[in-house]
DNA sequence: TGTACATCAGTGAACGCGCGTTCACTGATGTAC
DNA sequence: TGTACATCAGTGAACGCGCGTTCACTGATGTAC
């Protein structure tokens, strides 16, 4: 409770009810999905629905915030995961990002819905939004770069890449990190990556139902499968 | 508008007056997601609310058959475009049931999220979805079949497979039309599957802003490399 | 150390709105004889 | 072919509820001198 060391006070005080706010909207996230409802997560902290206003100017800013924190949580999550096995080789690192995005997620699930699901309705998110989001990519970048620089990624056969393909790809490149990947085994990166998602969310949308039972062999299964086919 | 035949008079015009609704709330889904207003679906109808009433029992009423419509729209879409290359190679079966599929859900990216998309938070999805939800999977698997009978897909190399993953592919092999294919390719179906939706929802939930530039392009490429990988 | 003033978290009432659903009703459309 | 009756689409009012946001306010906490 009294962790914190040098901001006393105000300030502290106004952190600590600002993350109290969050935490119960994310709870009902659950309940209401992304269109949960100021007042009632007013009234769960026992204050007046106009109080929460002098914490967030409204409702999408909260919804903001709540989104925010998901990317910088997963993110964290995927840094740590991945971290865990430093001086693994590509494919073990890239086993240990995709379990911990997935762990996440699991732990998660609105969060994740909030994130990769569904955009909300007459929300735009706005551009605050795109540093915490990149975090995960950015994880999973650097284990292709390493991959490309140990040369074990060196794909080869599947389709040729399109011009158009190849023009995106080439532009990727010279984003900070990006650089050393070559553009086949970025692409195939990509292909990975989708995969992984939308794993992910059959997964957690109950879109596997009655045809998964083993949802741990199954994901594992189709990480390793992606693993082999980036060429980690 | 007086193109049907046999059934006049009011069951015509409860049938034509049902449409018209789900026609409206289909619109609305644009605007307001899956928590749309029946209210304003009737005002939109210039009639009153509790008319709607007399076509649906309730508003979860009005969104299953919403779902139940969408499933077998993109069903419909899912089967034509594969019956429009009928005699083709499975490859090419392949590409035009994702080419189908996607422009189904470019056209309709709402009932695409609705489908695919966060589940809707307080509705649970009653048992009549679930045919229709199969058709596009119907579709595919007789692909895969094709292609096995064929001796074309012998997928080989990649990791092995999980005695648990086998268990559910075995039993997913009783159901009708499921028989023929081998384990190995029925679970690399899979993977692609999970990448052409993910994929799908990459582009259509706005993920992959500011990476691809040519989405036509960069999907025909992971269909492509999905093709190759099952061994279509 | 003590006092005057500024800050600001939280209150309570109100505005103006929308929602899903029920219910008794009217009046047109259909059916049986 | 014509009449009596049943069906049923749509009305309008109401119930009971919830929502986001504004605004003038109180009173505790902090700051400057």
């Amino acid at each position: 409770m009294n962790d914190s060391a040098a901001p006393s006070g105000r300030v502290r005080a106004r952190a600590d009810m600002t993350d109290r706010i969050k935490e119960t909207a994310r709870r009902h996230l659950a309940a209401d999905g992304p269109n949960l409802s100021l007042r009632a997560v007013a009234r769960d902290l026992g204050m007046v629905s106009s109080a929460v206003y002098r914490y967030f100017a409204s409702r999408d800013d909260l919804l903001t915030a709540l989104i925010i924190d998901g990317y910088d949580s997963l993110g964290a999550a995927a840094e740590q995961a991945e971290a865990a096995v430093v001086g693994r080789n590509p494919a073990g690192r890239w086993l240990a990002l995709g379990r911990g995005i997935r762990a996440w997620a699991r732990e998660n699930p609105h969060e994740y819905a909030l994130l990769y699901g569904s955009p909300v309705p007459g929300y735009a998110a706005p551009q605050d939004t795109i540093g915490p989001a990149s975090r995960t990519v950015v994880v999973f970048v650097a284990i292709l770069r390493d991959a490309a620089e140990r040369g074990t990624a060196v794909a080869s056969g599947g389709p040729r890449l399109p011009a158009a393909v190849r023009a995106d790809l080439e532009r990727l490149r010279t984003l900070p990190g990006f650089g050393k990947v070559p553009p086949l085994v970025f692409a195939r990166g990509m292909t990975a990556w989708a995969q992984l998602f939308g794993t992910l969310s059959f997964e957690l949308f109950g879109r596997l139902t009655n045809a998964v039972e083993d949802y741990d062999a199954y994901f594992e299964y189709q990480l390793r499968a992606m693993a082999n086919y980036v060429g980690l």
